[in-house]
DNA sequence: TTAGAATTCTCATAAAAAGAGATTCTTGGC
DNA sequence: GCCAAGAATCTCTTTTTATGAGAATTCTAA
């Protein structure tokens, strides 16, 4: 578990650059990691030889074009974010609202795509922005449709935070809360993630079985009549199950086309008896 | 040179992931990379706890929310994409065009913001795209302001390509086109990179002295008189200037607020779960 | 539940990281 | 353009630690 291979120690290198501290001279990385000056260049070269570091001209380092160049390759091949952008612009259109793709990667929600047809809320819900897994609609959007292996001890991990959100007290009681979402087809969070706004939020499904992501909308509450929030709901359920059925097309051409891999041999060592 | 420690071995399972192939099983990627099942997935273990690769439902690896994260920062903390946004948005309000900011890595060109005034060209100039090193005004709006021990061995590298773009035959040559290029104070190219666009380019510097980056400016070019052009270049130099100027005030800013850094005290090594 | 596959474990072997200090390469100052 | 101060790399031995064959285990899907 802890991880002290090599590999985990250059890869925790890239963990120390964060949004209050983006630059690193080499002084201060061996100071906060602990490693040898040798050992250090060692891996501040090979970090920066593959592009995730640069070393800038006056003295330090910092993060390097290859992140950015892995992103555009996620942002372009995505089929996700490829298949969802349209449904996203189209509910900016209807609502003035912004509307997010966010994608769950087994620990943690994170925007990948979102358009806004408001002005201010824009930048706080960009792309690569880490959602909160205990509170808002999008979380209860994925979490609804885990099977129970996964759900539980992740409710029980954030039983605290989802008390304070009405979810309910206990285990039981939240996966009641759950199965109420999985009934309507959709999640509401009235201002749990930012104060006075709502969020909508429903599942977009892989294989047709485990959510993979969700589509969410989010609207100023004050501006915002029953009946909207309503067709809101409506709206989001479409356009997610849309993405949902898309995806799978998508699956099956691909899969059709698949005649070009080579076919895998077993070559299974069998004693002759 | 080749790096054949395990950090080159682990880093290098990120350069398999490509535009055409994003997806890889474990056996693909033995046979790809050749290392024996249990190295393969302990680097892939090491990979995808930190979020660089996710393992996907069905069988196989894909790039994971790391990369997206770290772009984020990187995007969001970037003093160059933060100060240059404005001056790309006024470059788009005034000429119907794309806008973009080109960071030089080094050994690499690659777009880090963009903006767009024109429907169709916009995707092929997203963040994350890299640029020709050898052709375009952008390359020239950086080169020719490189000190002369980086730039020579650049064009000698690159000279059959430059020789095509009509630059010189010869290193002599190619030096004085770039010397042309620094007293004009912008670089301009007549479709070198995409037929029929004109692109305009002023670089943007870091401490003064070394150029960082380049802001350009493509436009069609059947569709712009000379005046339009010589009006894009003035704008397109402020522009860069400008934001070479914000980055010193910046640079000079936080030199002050230095005092905040607390000092680096030894951290005990905790690990995310 | 039970095949079947996917992933992780065990452990002896051997490779390859680590570290101290010397050495070479860069930078900035004059 | 030269020199000094600092940054980055190299040398080389010790010891750590990664490696891989095969076995055991866990997961997944029927």
């Amino acid at each position: 578990m802890t991880g002290t291979g090599s590999a985990e120690r250059i890869l925790a290198i890239l963990d120390v650059f964060t949004e209050d501290h983006l630059e690193w001279t080499t002084e201060e990385l061996m100071a906060r990691l602990g490693y040898s000056r040798p050992t250090l260049y060692r891996y501040l070269k090979a970090l920066r030889e593959a592009g995730f570091l640069t070393s800038l001209p006056g003295a330090g380092f910092t993060l390097g074009p290859r992140v950015v160049e892995l992103d555009y390759l996620l942002r372009k091949s995505d089929p996700l974010v490829s298949t969802g952008q349209k449904h996203l612009e189209a509910l900016i259109d209807a609502y003035p609202c912004s509307a997010l793709l966010v994608r769950w990667y087994g620990a943690k929600l994170l925007c990948v795509a979102s358009e806004s047809s408001t002005p201010n809320p824009l930048s706080s819900y960009a792309r690569g922005r880490a959602m909160p897994l205990a509170r808002g609609a999008i979380s209860r959007a994925i979490m609804a449709w885990l099977p129970r292996r996964q759900l539980e001890p992740l409710i029980l991990a954030n039983l605290d935070e989802m008390k304070q959100m009405g979810l309910g007290s206990t285990l039981d009681e939240v996966l009641e809360a759950m199965r109420l979402v999985r009934r309507a087809g959709a999640a509401v969070a009235h201002g749990e993630v930012t104060p006075g706004v709502i969020g909508t939020a429903a599942p977009v499904f892989d294989a047709g079985q485990s959510p993979i992501a969700a589509v969410t909308v989010t609207i100023a509450g004050r501006e915002v009549t029953p009946e909207t929030l309503n067709s809101i709901e409506r709206d989001v359920k479409t356009r997610a199950a849309a993405i949902t059925k898309a995806l799978a097309e998508r699956r099956v051409e691909a899969r059709e086309s698949a005649g070009d891999f080579a076919p895998i041999e077993f070559e299974l060592e069998r004693k002759s008896s």
